[in-house]
DNA sequence: TGACAGAATCTGCCTAGGCAGATATAGTCT
DNA sequence: AGACTATATCTGCCTAGGCAGATTCTGTCA
C-alpha cells in the first residue's frame, strides 16, 4: 500500500483539468462549427437561433441572460444574424425600450436541419457513453459548476 | 416502462453538453483569474508559467505546440510576460531563429505560491468527487476529446 | 557552394467578446 | 405632472486570439 502514484483528484488539480475541459469546449465548438459551415451559421449563431426557435428567451436581454453573454456582444451578434437574414428585429408593443427577435422564414425553415446537424455532432462526441456513463458525466460536469458557484 | 422521459445522452446532445462544458471551463478560468489577480498574473500566462517552471517546452514553438496556441498570440502572450519581469527571452545556441524561454529569479521564487493557489482552486472545483468519480469524469472527457479526434 | 524547401518568430489585420458610458423608455413615488 | 431610479439597447474602446504574410535562419541536396 501507499504507492508514490498520484490519485486522479491530485492529478486534476495540477491544471490538467482546466486543460481538458478547455480541450473539450473548443473541440465541441470546431465539430459544430464544421458542421453548420454548409449551412453559413456560427457555432454562437446557432446558440442563439436554437434558443429563439424553441421560444427560449424573446427579447435581445434575455437572450443575454440566458447564453451568459454582454449586451454589447449580443448586439452585434444579433446584427450579423440580421445581415445574414437569419432574424429579425421587431418593435416590442409592451417595451418601446426593447425588440422582439424573431426567425424569418427562410430560417425557420431551415431550422429543423440545422439542429439535427447539431444534434448528430454531440451523438458522435458521446459515443460509447453509457446512458449511466453520461448520466455521471453530466452530474460531474454540474457538480464542478456548483462548487465554482459556492466559492463567490 | 417505455416512458416519455428522454435519456441523458438525448438531452445532453440538444446542446447541453456544449451549454456545460463552455460554462464550467469559463468558471474555472474566472476561478483561477480571481486566485492569481494577487499576483498580478492572468490565467493564460500561469499555464505558460506553469509549463516553463516544470521544464514543458523551451522555445515559443514548443509551448504553441503543447498548449494549443497560434504563435502569433504566443509572441504576444509572452511580450506581456516580459514586459511584467516574469520571463525572458534568451537567444538558443543551439537555432538562431529560435529563443530560450526562462523564468526570472522572481518569478521562479513566486512560482510555488501561484502553483499552491492554482492546486488550492482545483481542489475545490472538485470538492465532494470522491477519486473514482474523479477518475470517471478525467476519463469521459478524454472519452469526448478522442470521439472528436476521430471525426476529423 | 548555391538553390531551395521548411521552420521559428514576428507583424499586421480581422473577428469577437467584455466593460463603460450614452440614450431612450419604464416604473415609482410624491 | 415632475423627479428619480432602473432597465433595454447600442456604441466606442480595449483585449486577446486566429490567420496570412514577411523575415531570418536551418538543413538538404545537387
Amino acid at each position: 500500500m501507499s504507492t508514490s502514484r498520484k490519485n486522479t483528484i491530485d492529478t486534476l488539480s495540477t491544471g490538467e483539468l482546466g486543460f481538458l475541459v478547455s480541450a473539450v469546449r473548443s473541440s465541441i465548438w470546431d465539430s459544430i462549427e464544421a458542421e453548420l459551415k454548409p449551412l453559413d451559421i456560427s457555432p454562437a449563431q446557432f446558440v442563439v437561433f436554437n434558443s429563439i426557435a424553441l421560444g427560449k428567451g424573446r427579447t435581445i436581454g434575455e437572450f443575454c441572460r440566458l447564453l451568459g453573454y454582454d449586451s454589447g456582444a449580443m448586439t452585434r451578434l444579433l446584427d450579423r444574424m440580421e445581415k445574414k437574414g437569419l432574424i429579425r428585429r421587431v418593435a416590442n408593443p409592451e417595451d418601446r425600450r426593447s425588440y422582439l427577435i424573431e426567425l424569418s422564414d427562410e430560417s425557420r425553415a431551415m431550422f429543423p436541419q440545422a439542429r439535427r446537424r447539431v444534434e448528430a455532432v454531440f451523438r458522435r462526441l458521446l459515443g460509447g457513453f453509457s446512458n449511466v456513463q453520461a448520466e455521471a458525466f453530466k452530474r460531474s460536469l454540474e457538480q464542478v459548476l456548483a462548487n465554482a458557484a459556492s466559492m463567490r
